[in-house]
RNA sequence: GAGCCUGUAGCUCAGUCGGUAGAGCAUCGGCCUUUUAAGCCGUGGGUCGUGGGUUCGAGUCCCACCGGGCUCACCA
């Protein structure tokens, strides 16, 4: 309790000044005031809005507009999106979420203390309404009710946007306040939540794929001692339980071969993975990552699966291989055509074609650089674009990416391959024996980005072994995402794993390309968000 | 992590040259028994992100901090 000195003008304290002003102090903690006491009031009619348990509708918003039948007796429940009292009769569109449909009220249908209730109604309050469908004198379909009971109501303010001829006024744009509140998001966005539905969808149709295919979908660890399977920094936290640290997982690679090693031949895991790394418009620290596993196969098998698995998605999601997308900056339309193979490109080869690099040239790390040097490498790439900078690369694999993002990336829009990636970067991919220092691996694009890595899985534990020792030897020299080695792993492989082939997707970056977002969070429920030091 | 931009009412936004804040919607009160961005009349609502500084005077200029956006870096 804080003191007044004699003489210093009182500053009326918080609570008392709501219950003088409740009707004039319109902040929102007073509209909530406000909302209270119509809860209050409702409560005395007689109606409850929290008591209610359950409500069943006849039907949704779209089957009932659908199957649209004068006279028909309808029940349905939703929330009000908008509101219209006018003296004895009144309005309200009541929305399911995905649809909405217009009820009318009217004081003599209702009765004295329902039609009450009707009036202290607000946008944001959840309603079951009961009555004969109707078309009003405009021709809108309508419930014409005859019956109302209140399931919930909003204690706040709610930014519904008003709509006219599907343009929408007022609504919730602050793209953070979207985030942070996507429940308001959601209900107040038709786009952002089908986008979000969609990318549901999408996820839903990987499994029906994979587990058409005869895959067995699983589950492994989050928390490891040994966080593998991928070159990323990742987080880090404490089992009290062992008194040791562990680490989120950064894929899933590893487990899901040692089932392989373990006799199930064809796995696959939808899952969580975390990389302690920036935040960033097609980066989220925690994602989802799809990984499958076929034995007895190889990475010809897993660029069919990819296939296969982008046209199946494409159709059941959205009823057709060939995907529409939002025109580009310059207006040009774009569609992707998910019903063909895709194209093949060989990684050197296309590095040759760009850069006038040779495969020859590239074949040791100081020559490479060297030759670029001669051939204007770093100009040509500012001219594409991109950034080289020689004097950052630490190998030759590291440089051979590089060239792969600048000059072959953006060449890469519709659905292509490309394969031939140099071993260094790929210490889980097996050797190419007919191209030295070159492995079984690809990588599959879409409009310039990565969306799935795969290979020919190694299943010789001694170079697996010599693979993971070259590791120990680049994070010797500094580099902190070298692979760690993990001997439970390569114990698995000398018990015997079948040749295999292997692949991850990102889903959130297919989800993205399928449902045309240019921004991650777009296709996430709850991106991370940086925490607010006062929640509001 | 770096650069640029940004933060004003519950929401969407104005705010000129530095002179102590505006609109629409929403809210609240009144009228209105087929409206639909309902309408009409009236009312209230803001420590201008936070903290410093310059100034007679700061929403406005400067600095720091806290959020956010875009671009880049790392990566999928």
């Amino acid at each position: 309790m804080s003191m007044t000195r004699p003489g210093e003008p009182v500053k009326p304290k918080r609570a008392a000044r709501r219950i003088v002003n409740s009707a004039v102090h319109m902040s929102d903690e007073a509209i909530r005031d406000v909302r209270l006491a119509k809860l209050a009031k409702m409560r005395e009619l007689g109606y409850d809005p929290y008591r209610t348990e359950k409500f069943a509708s006849t039907d949704s918003a779209t089957g009932l507009l659908a199957n649209f039948k004068e006279g028909n007796q309808v029940k349905f429940a939703g929330r009000v999106v908008s509101y219209r009292l006018m003296g004895k009769a009144g309005f309200a569109h009541v929305s399911d979420g995905d649809a909405k449909i217009q009820a009318y009220f009217r004081k003599d249908d209702l009765g004295e203390p329902a039609w009450d209730v009707f009036s202290l109604l607000d946008v944001g309050d959840h309603v079951g309404v009961e009555g004969e469908l109707f078309l009003t004198k405009t021709g809108e379909k309508s419930i014409h009710v005859r019956s109302l009971t209140p399931l919930s109501k909003a204690l706040h303010n709610l930014p519904i946007g008003k709509e006219k001829d599907g343009h929408v006024w007022y609504g919730l744009s602050d793209v953070d306040q979207r985030y942070r509140h996507r429940h308001l998001d959601l209900v107040t966005n038709a786009e952002a939540r089908e986008t979000l539905v969609n990318r549901a969808k999408i996820t839903r149709a990987v499994r029906h794929y994979f587990d058409s295919q005869g895959y067995l979908e699983v589950e492994t660890p989050i928390l490891q001692f040994v966080a593998g399977g991928a070159m990323a920094t990742p987080f880090l936290t404490h089992y009290n339980a062992y008194d040791s640290d562990v680490k989120l997982r950064i894929s899933l690679e590893l487990y899901l071969k040692r089932l392989i090693c373990g006799d199930l031949p064809r796995v696959y895991e939808i899952g969580r993975v975390f990389r302690n790394e920036g935040v960033s418009n097609r980066h989220n620290p925690e994602f989802t990552l799809l990984e499958f596993y076929e034995a007895y196969a190889d990475m010809e098998t897993m660029m069919r699966r990819v296939e296969e698995c982008f046209h199946f998605v494409a159709e059941e999601v959205f009823g057709s291989a060939v995907i529409e997308l939002p025109p580009t900056e310059d207006g040009a339309e774009r569609s992707l055509d998910f019903s063909k193979p895709w194209r093949r490109v060989d990684l050197l080869h296309e590095i040759e074609e760009q850069t006038g690099l040779t495969a020859e040239d590239l074949r040791d790390f100081e020559r490479a650089i060297a030759r670029a040097k001669e051939l204007g490498i770093p100009a040509k790439a500012r001219q594409a674009g991109g950034v080289l900078d020689l004097g950052s690369e630490k190998h030759l694999g590291g440089l051979i990416e590089k060239l792969l993002e600048v000059f072959v990336e953006p060449g890469l829009q519709q659905p292509a391959f490309v394969v031939g990636y140099p071993i260094e970067s790929s210490p889980l991919a097996k050797k190419d024996f007919d191209r030295p220092g070159i492995t079984r691996r690809f990588e599959g694009y879409v409009l310039g980005r990565e969306v799935c890595n795969a290979f020919s899985e190694i299943n010789d534990p001694i170079d697996q072994r010599e693979r993971f020792e070259q590791q120990l030897r680049e994070a010797a020299k500094g580099d902190d995402e070298a692979h760690p080695m993990d001997e439970e792993f390569l114990f698995a492989l000398e018990c015997g794993m079948p040749p295999t082939g292997g692949c991850g997707i990102g889903i959130d970056r297919m989800a993205m390309l399928l449902t045309g977002a240019d921004v991650v969070r777009e296709v996430l429920f709850f991106p991370t968000m940086r925490p607010t030091s006062s929640p509001d």
